[in-house]
DNA sequence: TAGTGGTACTCGGTGATACGGAGTACTGAG
DNA sequence: CTCAGTACTCCGTATCACCGAGTACCACTA
């Protein structure tokens, strides 16, 4: 596939709020499961720039904990705030998605 | 609506290259069309914005011709590059979309 | 014990894009 | 003759995804 980057624009920290928001999880695992989803490209500096954002944005409930498996892991969730951000981010997709498709079927 | 303008980023110019690709058109149409397809805040600088890169790009033709109601006009249309990039962006946008969609179902 | 590879995060800089505002210019109506 | 509507250009800004380099921790192995 062609690259994405630009059309990814907007929509990937929403992709990221919404795994987050499932379950508690990290940035290295949140990136495995975006390039599994067909995310491909995406790269970790880019998830960690976008969770980085997040915190400041105060979207999010951090909590680091030591893992077995190399440095500590910087666990987040949403909070009340990246609830709300989560549920606008679905509003603005549905209508983003539904004009761009209806210009698609050559509505005028 | 929120603003929607970081989610438009890689759309918005394959959105004013389908309106080209219907017919020979110009800016402040496509302003006033755009606007009409919901997509409410998009201004008339960014449209121009746009198409000064495609013409730039080497991917529309263009001829100004006088108008009876204002300055002249540039009306666009599209070569076989900004054919080739038409269809390359509705590809991108059926995969991205369709991606998100799954996500948005529950797919892990 | 030195090296390698996988895990995990930070930070500074880059390029692309949509947006905003100011400016130019032409026309017709009041 | 001013004003609103039409029509385009240019310059600057903010935001975002991306990229590379750097740090750090652990387990395995030669």
């Amino acid at each position: 596939m062609d690259d994405l980057t630009e059309m990814l624009k907007g929509t990937l920290e929403g992709c990221v709020l919404e795994i987050i928001g499932r379950e508690e999880t990290y940035g290295y695992v949140i990136t495995r499961q975006l390039n599994e989803l067909g995310f491909a490209d995406v790269i970790e500096g880019t998830v960690y720039t976008i969770l980085l954002r997040l915190e400041r944005n105060g979207l999010v409930q951090v909590t680091k904990r030591p893992s077995g498996m190399g440095p500590p892991r910087k666990f987040y969730s949403l909070n009340a705030a990246g609830r709300a951000e989560l549920g606008k981010f679905w509003a603005k997709w549905e209508y983003l998605s539904s004009r761009i498709d209806k210009l698609k079927e050559g509505g005028r």
